[in-house]
DNA sequence: ATTAGGG
DNA sequence: CCCTAAT
């Protein structure tokens, strides 16, 4: 009865029906189709696109988790890894790590039913649920140039591979791997690692690399103890920076299995070694941050474009999902591992980029991927693409031959086992695609920095402009702070000019555009619908990221056991280190619209004041909403002096204080409902006196 | 999934 | 903002 009433009334004595749960629920929404035609496909879905064919990539297999492991025989992978005694820790420095050519294809409604098609016709492309990374030794030189920074010290490593032409494979298949390929045998691979070597001791006099091979491998458990003892008279840890380091990525889990003859995976003897018995972390720096090593949960992994999708197309059907997984902490925490069934939404084909993982792992592939073949002495180019040759197809079609991983370190014990090593690289390198990943797109070496303009429009679509087209891995600029963010990584180019890019009005044509243009202002939220503030788009933070990122030149040691102390292989399972948030300060105008809210709700009705007046501020959850209610209860009691940050309006401030009594009031008449029908109202409202639920309080 | 409160 | 206990 009274509480009944409690929630029916609101604090101006308005009727504020209660929503029922079935229908106000946030995450129900009516699916949305994404329709996009021609060239009108922008900046932002381009790199969602291959944004989506990295994570897509990854997850596309369930063995793909361990397919770092699975090189082995016929794997076709291969590491040269130079070391360099330091501190006993080996420190791997992945200065570039070429992820092998995925063929992102943008803007065709009849995607996902193209590929398939594809696929089932002809092997031209395959999905080879593989993340390869593939090396391209030539690239050092370059590589260092672009960097600015010559190390001499740094050995290189050197994994060409040949792989053969493309592999066919069906999305779901289990990783079969490169069956049809040419598949390398140790003899081969040592054939082939040998010769890298000599390639790579003549880059770098400096160092006098030994070849390990044919040493056997330490057995590693699965929980990576170390079972062997470490080679010989060495010491314990080793430090090998390493320049260039292909990773093949194959889905296959037979790494531990084939323990015992691990294939060998040439790692150069340092010359100098400094005997230390340490632990066995392994400290992995990404030169342009320090990345938490840490797995993200493939969730975790949506989450970061969360937002980007988010402000991208402000669709709701689009990102239900991410939605529920990011904006609502609670969700976090129950990161599950997708398996080959997941299908969470079964969604219909060309939702929309965010469901191209999903898609994928349904079976439905949406991006193809082709196997990487040699593709050397593109120095700076990060991408190579085609253009349909019909000049009629409004389509832009892609072939990324290689990313770029910003460079990172790794640190392992050298007795660590190969195998534990690939898998700590692929931990990292998993972490920076499921993390914190950023694309970026360059375009005649320009960062391409507004989302919003469509191919057509920044010119990528135009034949001429494919060669000067190129894509980046950068770090997520939420998960880093900028100190921790040195010198350009290598997918930076040096020449990261600022561009004055005039913003073309949102294209009519997006529907995603329109309620989501970042000069939206929130306004004043007439307690209907308050429009969401979720300025902070892509753009903005690749700006962020690019420019400090330059700032910065070396790594701080300190910084190295910061990383440290992040468990990282703690099990490469659920490592989803869920990243804290970007902290938003609430806006005026959303502070009004919370007040207003509570005075009509009440306070311990979030949920309802979410859904009554930040339903489309999905970066706002009801917890987010509770919280800045308490921030302004205590501003609004403290001394104007000692308030900080935005300035609340005084009046606001008011009207928090008085919804707070009042509601609390009607909290404590309802704890003794009998006689308590008192009318003691704050002296600053104005209601009727009387106990009923239909007071009047001045707003 | 929500709410309430501490951190 | 995060985390948790309690609903």
């Amino acid at each position: 009865m009274v509480l009944q009433k409690r929630l029916d009334y609101g604090f101006n004595g308005y009727q504020v029906p209660a929503i029922p749960r079935a229908t106000r629920s946030a995450r129900k929404r009516v699916p949305f189709r994404k329709r996009v035609e021609g060239n009108q496909t922008s900046a932002f879905d381009l790199l969602a696109t291959v944004a989506g064919t990295l994570l897509l990539d990854k997850e596309s297999s369930p063995a793909s988790n361990n397919s770092w492991n699975a090189e082995d025989q016929s794997a076709v992978e291969k590491n040269n890894v130079k070391e360099e005694r330091q501190d006993g820790d080996q420190s791997l420095k992945l200065e570039t790590c070429n992820v092998s050519e995925l063929v992102p294809q943008t803007n065709d409604p009849n995607y996902s039913s193209r590929e398939s098609r594809s696929l089932q016709n002809g092997n031209q492309f395959g999905v080879t649920s593989a993340l390869t990374t593939s090396e391209c030794f030539e690239r050092l030189d370059s590589q260092k140039l672009i960097n600015g920074k010559i190390k001499n010290e740094m050995g290189s490593l050197a994994c060409k591979l040949e792989t053969g032409p493309f592999v066919s494979r069906t999305p779901g298949d289990c990783v079969e791997p490169v069956s049809e390929n040419k598949v390398l045998t140790d003899e081969e691979l040592d054939r082939t690692n040998k010769a890298s070597t000599g390639e790579v001791a003549d880059k770098c006099p400096l160092e006098d690399p030994l070849v390990l091979d044919g040493k056997p491998p330490a057995v590693v458990s699965s929980d990576s103890s170390i079972k062997a003892p470490s080679f010989g008279e060495h010491d314990p840890f080793i430090s090998f920076p390493v320049q260039q380091y292909d990773v093949n990525v194959v889905s296959r889990d037979d790494d531990e299995k084939s323990s015992g003859c691990t294939h060998p995976s040439p790692i150069r003897e340092p010359f100098r070694s400094t005997p230390r018995i340490g632990d066995r972390r392994i400290r992995k720096i990404l030169a342009s941050r320090y990345w938490k090593v840490a797995l993200r949960s493939k969730n975790a992994t949506y989450s970061n474009y969360d937002e980007n999708l988010k402000s991208g197309y402000c669709n709701r059907s689009t990102y239900k999902r991410l939605r529920s997984g990011r904006n609502f902490p609670f969700k976090k925490r129950k990161f599950l591992h997708y398996t080959s069934e997941s299908n969470s939404d079964g969604g219909t084909i060309s939702e929309g980029i965010s469901d191209l993982p999903e898609k994928n792992i349904n079976g439905k592939a949406s991006i193809l991927y082709s196997k990487m073949h040699g593709v050397t002495g593109e120095s700076s180019s990060l991408a190579d693409q085609r253009k349909s040759f019909n000049s009629r197809d409004p389509h832009v079609k892609l072939r990324i031959k290689s990313f770029r991983v910003p460079e990172l370190f790794i640190e392992i014990p050298e007795s660590a086992t190969v195998g534990s090593l690939k898998r700590t690289v692929k931990e990292a390198v998993t972490a920076i695609l499921g993390g914190g990943l950023c694309v970026g797109v360059l375009l005649q070496g320009k960062k391409v920095r507004d989302d919003n303009k469509t191919l057509l429009q920044t010119g990528i679509s135009r034949d001429n402009q494919m060669d000067a087209l190129g894509f980046s891995l950068e770090p997520n600029p939420s998960h880093a702070s900028p100190s921790l963010c040195p010198g350009g990584s290598p997918l930076t180019l040096p020449h990261d000019i600022p561009l004055p890019l005039a913003r073309y009005p949102a294209n009519p044509g997006l529907v995603n555009q329109v309620t989501c243009h970042p000069s939206t202002e929130p306004c004043i939220p007439n307690a209907g619908n308050f429009i969401e503030s979720n300025n902070d788009c892509t753009a903005d933070m690749f700006d962020k990221s690019t420019t400090e990122s330059k700032a910065l030149v070396a790594v701080p040691a300190m910084s190295v056991e910061t990383l440290a102390a992040v468990p990282v292989h703690k099990k490469s399972k659920q490592s989803e280190v869920a990243q804290r948030r970007i902290r938003r300060p609430f806006s005026i105008a959303e502070v009004e619209a919370l007040v207003q809210a509570v005075e009509k709700l009440g306070t311990g009705r979030w949920r309802d004041v979410k859904l009554r007046a930040f339903d489309n501020a999905k970066h706002r959850t009801y917890v987010d909403l509770k919280d800045k209610w308490k921030t302004l209860l205590h501003t609004a009691r403290i001394s104007p002096q000692q308030r900080r940050g935005e300035p609340v309006p005084q009046e606001l401030l008011d009207r928090v204080l008085n919804a707070h009594t009042y509601w609390s009031q009607q909290q404590a008449k309802q704890q003794q409902p009998p006689e308590s029908c008192l009318p003691h109202y704050n002296s600053t409202m104005i209601g009727s006196g009387r106990c009923d639920d239909d007071e009047n309080i001045l707003g």
